[in-house]
DNA sequence: AATGAATGAGTTTTCATTCAT
DNA sequence: GATGAATGAAAACTCATTCAT
C-alpha cells in the first residue's frame, strides 16, 4: 500500500508504461471484452485514481496500448527482402503474431476512439500513419515503386487484415462447427485469405 | 395490455418479423449503440418477455436482423452485367446503401456470435454463405469464371468491404480533423478504397 | 430473496410505499445526508434495481418521499380556531415536529427538483399548492379574510419557515458554541423566531 | 512550476486572497454547483496542496468566500434614508444583485458549516453578526427605534430573504412550467415575496 | 511554503434475463 | 403464449485530502 511517487518525468513515463503493460497482459489472458480500469488498476499495483492521472479514459488507455504495441510492431520488422511476396508474408505473419494488436486495432474505430479527446484521438492516427510510412519509406527503393504509392498499399493492406481478422477470431469450437457443416467457404483463415487478397493488391499473380 | 396470442404459425413468422422491423429501425436511428431489447419490445409493441419468446439472446435477435438485412440486399442485386467492373461497383454502392447492414455485420463474428447458441450461429453463416453463393452461381456464367472461384472471391471480397468500413465509419468531425492535420493518407473512402482493393483481386487492372 | 410480484396495482402501491417508507426511515436516523439508493433498497428488501422501476430517479424518490410527508401533514392539521395566533402556532409547531419534511423540503428546490422530469416536478409543486390551498380553503371563513389572501399568506409563511430552519437546523455543540461567544443574535429558534416573523405577516402585533 | 514562496504576512494574505477570487469567479460562471478544489487552484494559478494551506477544507475556502462577499456588500450599503420602505428595498435590491452571495448563504448552514472546525464556524458567524450588527447601528437613530431591536429584526430578515431565495432560485424553465400550468400562487418572485414578508416585520403595512 | 502524484471510497444507473401469474 | 415486475451484477469516474519531495 505505499505510494510510490513518480516525480520525475522519468519516473512518470515508468509508471505510465506499467499501467499499459498491466493492461496489455489482461487483455492477453482474455481477448474478448476489455478489461475494466479496477482490473488494470488492481494488476499495475496502483489505485484506481492513479490510472487516471495517466490517461483521460478507459479509451484512451487502451489506445495507448494499441500504440504501443504499434511501435514493438514497427521495430520488428525485417527489412532484408526484395521480393515483395516475402514481405506480404511477413506483414501477415507479424500482424498474426500479434493476437492483442489486431483485436484492439479492430476495436479502434468503432470502440475506443469514440470518448477521447481529438488530441488523442490524432496521436493515435498519426501513430498509426507513421508506422505505415516508416515501412513504406524503406521498402520502396527495394521494390523500385513510387513511395506515394507504397504508402497507400499500406494503408489499405492494414485495412484488408483488420477485416479478415474478423471473421477469423472465433473460437475453435465454432471453426470445427463451420467445417463440419460444409461450411468451409465462410470458415477464413487469416493468412491464406489475407494473402489472397493482398497478393493481387501488389502486383502479384 | 391486451394480450394477442400468435397461434398458428404465419401469426408467430408475422409477429417475429414485427420485432425485428422495430430493432432495426431503432438501429437506423442511432447507428453507434445496440438498442436494448427494452425500447425493441416497446417499439414492437410487445411485453420485453415475449421478445424472448422468439428470440433466445439479445445477440440472437440482431443476428436475425442481420439475416433479414441480407436477404433484402440480396434480392436487391442487378445481375444484368457481364463486366466485372460494373459488378463490383454495385457491389460496393448496394453496401454503402446500408449502412445498419455494415454495422451489424461488422459485430457480427466480434460481439453477436459469441452469445448465441450453435445453431444459431450456424443459422447465420449458413444464411450469409448462401447468399454470397447465390451472387457466384448468377455471375459465373456472364463472367466465364469457374463457380467455385467465383464463391471465393465473393468471400473475401465481403470482408474487405467489411473491414474498410471499420476505418470508414467515423463521425464527420474526426474526418475533418484527419484533413486539417495532413493525414489524408489514413483516411478511408469506403468506395474508392474499397474498389482500389476489389479490383485487383477480380483481376482487373 | 424470495421474489414477490407486484401485480395488481394496488400491490404496486403498497410496494411503492415500502419503499418511501423505508427511505423516510433511514432519513429520520440520519438527517445530514440523503441515503443511497442502494441503502434504501436494503432497508426496503428489494433489490436496487427495483427502486428504479418505481422510481425514475434517486430524485424522484425523495420528492416522493416529501409529497407523503405534505399529506401527511396536512391531514394532521387540526382547523379548529378561529385565533390566528393559534393557528400560527400549530403551523410552526407542527413543522417542527417533523424534521425530515422541513430538511427535505429546504432540499427540493436547490437538489431535489433537479434531476426530475418536467411531470414530476410539477406533481410535487402541485402537491405543494393543493396542500396550501386546503389550509385556506378550510380558514378563510373562520379569520373572515379573503381566500385569495390566505393562500399567498400560506406559501410566504412557508418559505419563511423553510429560511428560518436553515439557520435554525445546526448541531447543538454548535449552538452551544454561539451562545458562549456571546453570538445569541445570530442563534436560532424555529419556534421563536418564526413566529415573530409571521405574527406581523398575518396582522398581529 | 516555479514556486513562489509567500513570506511576509502580507505576501500570504494576497495569494489568499487569489484564491478566493479564483472561487468566486469559477462559482459566478456556474452557480448550481461548487467547483472542485482542482478547478480552484487552477484557477488561481497555485497548486492543489498549496490550497490546503490557507484553507483548512473546502468547506472553509467556500465560507470565507461569503465572508468576503459580506464584507463587500456591508460596504456597498448606501445609508441615506430615513425611510425603512427604501433601506428595505435597498436590502432586498442589493442582495438580489449579489446571487453568488445568496446562493452561498444559503449553503452555509447546511453545507459548508459542517466540515469546519468551531473556530472557523465562529469566525464566520461573527462576521454575520457583525455586519448585520453594522447595519442596524448605523440605522437606528435614523429610525428612531432602539439599536436591539433593529439587530434583532436584521436578523430575522436575513433569515426570510436566504429562505425565499431558495424557491425563488429555480431554471427558467421550471418557472415558466409553473406559470403554463396555473401555479402561478408557488412561483416565488423575489422581490415582491421578500418585501411582502418584510414590510410587516418592519412595521409598514 | 509549494508542489502535484497518489489515494480509494463512494454511487447512480443500466439492462439482459427470468419467471410467477 | 404473453406479460412486466424483479433481479443484481457491473463499472467508470470524481475529488477531497495527504504527504514525500
Amino acid at each position: 500500500m505505499g505510494k510510490i511517487r513518480s516525480t520525475s518525468l522519468e519516473e512518470k513515463e515508468i509508471k505510465r508504461t506499467m499501467i499499459i503493460n498491466a493492461a496489455f497482459e489482461l487483455l492477453d489472458d482474455q481477448l474478448d471484452k476489455l478489461p475494466s480500469i479496477s482490473e488494470v488498476a488492481k494488476k499495475a499495483g496502483v489505485a484506481k485514481g492513479t490510472v487516471y492521472t495517466y490517461f483521460e479514459t478507459k479509451e484512451e488507455l487502451f489506445l495507448s496500448v494499441l500504440l504501443s504495441l504499434f511501435h514493438e510492431w514497427a521495430k520488428s520488422f525485417q527489412f532484408d527482402t526484395k521480393k515483395v511476396e516475402h514481405f506480404l508474408e511477413e506483414f501477415v505473419d507479424s500482424l498474426l503474431a500479434r493476437p492483442v494488436l489486431l483485436k484492439l486495432a479492430s476495436k479502434a474505430p468503432v470502440v475506443l476512439e469514440r470518448n477521447v479527446s481529438e488530441e488523442v484521438f490524432l496521436k493515435y492516427r498519426k501513430g498509426l500513419a507513421k508506422l505505415l510510412d516508416g515501412v513504406a519509406e524503406v521498402m520502396h527503393p527495394k521494390f523500385e515503386v513510387p513511395q506515394e504509392n507504397l504508402r497507400k498499399k499500406m494503408v489499405l493492406s492494414y485495412n484488408v487484415l483488420i477485416g479478415v481478422w474478423q471473421n477469423y477470431d472465433i473460437s475453435s469450437d465454432l471453426k470445427n462447427c463451420l467445417v463440419a457443416n460444409n461450411l468451409e467457404i465462410v470458415n477464413i483463415d487469416f493468412k491464406r485469405d489475407g494473402l489472397a487478397i493482398l497478393k493481387p493488391l501488389w502486383g502479384l499473380s
